[in-house]
DNA sequence: AATAACTGCAACCGCACACCT
DNA sequence: CAGGTGTGCGGTTGCAGTTAT
């Protein structure tokens, strides 16, 4: 049984609003607030509206200090940060952004931010030189301190989990896909300059585990990652054809890899994630991810893409 | 000038979670 | 503890305005 509608749908007004209800609804909440019950409100205040609508109109347009119009190149930057960082949390993103409300962000990322990325990717992308692997220092544009200051409920000092979430809402769903489409969903991943900076080298400061070569390290900014523990460590014979480096969260469900391709014909640097989804058995689904790299090297936008001679895939895995 | 295609944005929908009884 | 309800969130839709043909 499905649960019961907010409202009597019947009997509310939907679609565009009028000054009128505006009006009503501003002067009602200024007078009495919204008294913690945006279902009874619009009844109280005369409107013939659904309590969801009114709780959106207001946070969205009518409350005070609401920010409308261009965004500026900080605020673009701190949008490409955290949402590299931390994904299409949008209420998160505008809590960085005074003024700013998550709708609003989120339709100029999907309007104008995304495609914005994707140009500077495309024009970036035959100039790029691949970076080092691993990577020695690069500073966040946005710390975590700060989001978890501001966002306490859903991050706290001792959660790993969200720095890593993001990224599933930035790859391709490379394990569900017989031909990911390696160039198009994901490219603006790992050849935009800044998103590429940040989504690989940022959570290696907090919480992310970095491989590539002997011991396993992991840090984080305080050196105060005590909840980090090193369990199940791939064998190294299972990660001799990869390289790239995972995350996952604090319990051990939720897994990412980036996959390291190396540098293709042109000496561009090749990369990409891959998502595990949940219930994954790494040791069964191992030679799985082995084949999605190859396919994902092998599909039709990489025709000549990767030099086969000069990649060097591996994934090493800790989990925790 | 007409209209098709595109863009931007406000609003809606449904889901998940927290809280209450 | 279970079920009901309200709230918040992200994804999606629909429409108005703009641009291209």
């Amino acid at each position: 049984m499905g649960r019961a509608p907010c409202c009597d749908k019947a009997n509310v007004k939907k679609g565009p609003w009028s000054p009128e209800e505006d009006s009503k609804l501003k002067d009602y909440i200024e007078k009495f607030g919204t008294g913690g019950n945006w279902i009874a409100l619009p009844h109280k205040a005369g409107l013939k509206r659904c309590g969801k609508s009114c709780r959106l109109r207001w946070l969205n347009y009518l409350r005070p200090n609401i920010k409308h119009g261009d965004f500026t190149d900080e605020e673009d930057r701190i949008i490409c940060s955290l949402f590299a960082s931390i994904g299409s949390r949008w209420s998160i993103i505008a809590a960085q952004l005074p003024g700013r409300t998550d709708n609003d962000i989120k339709n100029y990322w999907n309007t104008k931010l995304k495609k914005k990325l994707m140009d500077m990717t495309m024009t970036s992308q035959s100039q790029r030189k691949p970076p080092a692997f691993p990577p020695s220092h690069q500073t966040p544009f946005v710390t975590l301190s700060s989001l978890y200051k501001d966002c306490p409920s859903y991050y706290t000092p001792t959660g790993s989990f969200t720095a890593f979430e993001p990224m599933s809402s930035v790859q391709p769903d490379l394990l569900n896909n017989e031909s990911p489409t390696f160039a198009t969903n994901s490219s603006f991943i790992h050849t935009s300059e800044s998103l590429m900076s940040y989504i690989q080298y940022y959570p290696a400061k907090e919480n992310f585990l970095m491989f590539g070569s002997g011991e396993p390290s992991c840090s984080s900014s305080d050196g105060s990652s005590s909840h980090i523990s090193y369990g199940r460590e791939i064998k190294q014979e299972d990660m001799s054809n990869f390289q790239g480096f995972g995350a996952s969260n604090s319990y051990g469900d939720d897994f990412k890899f980036m996959l390291n391709h190396g540098t293709n014909t042109r000496g561009e640097y090749v990369s990409q994630w891959i998502e595990k989804p949940s219930g994954y058995n790494f040791n069964k689904d191992l030679e799985e991810i082995k084949r999605l790299i190859s396919s994902s090297s092998n599909n039709g936008c990489s025709d000549n893409f990767i030099d086969e001679n000069k990649t060097e895939e591996k994934v090493m895995y800790y989990y925790y």
